[in-house]
DNA sequence: TCATATATATGTATATTACATATAGTATAC
DNA sequence: GTATACTATATGTAATATACATATATATGA
């Protein structure tokens, strides 16, 4: 019912129009939160946040790549080539203590977004609980 | 320690650093429900939004107006002129069938999010329980 | 009348994500 | 030996979404 998408026009919001409600920039968390465990390296990180429970598809490479780009440059991971191993060179990230800080403070702004979607889900349900729909027009 | 931000240029990643991770289009959602409960006007359910809990300064106007206009087109809600109260004239707000069941489905949605949310911090609160950090570089 | 509050709306810069594509090393199947 | 697939990193650009600035108009109170 709602996968139609629109004629893009300059100024007219067109968007997919599935209600995934995407966290903003969710992958850095996880990125920070997966080398906190075990410095790695791109390609495997992609594979982690594949696995970690996001119903969207396979998370975008350029993302992932372009995110671990941008906190080394905050200082917040470093890398070095790893060209130990078989297969073409890695670029092997560990998180720094900047980067460590960060994570934490992640996890704070992530409880309270929790908490918000926890406060939307009870005003929800309770307000459709057992209820037909309301103030709704027949169109 | 996060809030510095960068010079633009054109294809590097130039944010704010603030952690806040919030929700992709998330007044979609909250204006669907509000009206859900009663029909409303952009101005009101600005203020609404604003009570709800957002850790964020006050909702953006243009979000508000634009994001209605947006749901109208697409048939989620109607609107009239009501000229009949004292001061400048307001567009009034009244969800329909479709919204109603955009409204469903973003609770879906919500709800899967939030338990992605959890999981990310089951997962970080049980690593970094009674914890030194780990695995994280001095620099 | 001047400031303030109410009310809606648009313009555009910035930020973020999505999709396409390029490159190269290694393995294995034929 | 070479075509194919998999591993690995990277960039270009289009599409989407948010942030900030600003414009307009009505009404109220000092």
């Amino acid at each position: 019912m709602f996968e139609s998408s629109h004629l893009a026009k300059k100024y007219k919001i067109k968007k997919c129009e599935c209600p995934s409600g995407k966290m903003t920039r969710f992958v850095e968390p996880c990125l920070l939160f997966f080398l906190s465990r075990k410095s790695s390296y791109g390609y495997e990180l992609m594979e982690r946040l594949n696995n970690f429970g996001f119903q969207e598809a396979k998370p975008d490479p350029a993302m992932v790549y372009r995110t671990l780009r941008y906190l080394e440059k905050e200082g917040c991971v470093s890398s070095k080539w790893d060209t130990g191993q078989a297969g073409p060179a890695k670029r092997n990230y560990t998180l720094t203590s900047k980067g460590l800080a960060l994570l934490h403070a992640w996890a704070e702004g992530i409880a309270i977004r929790r908490q918000v979607l926890g406060k939307f889900l009870n005003q929800y349900k309770e307000h459709f609980k057992g209820k037909k729909p309301l103030n709704v027009s027949s169109k």
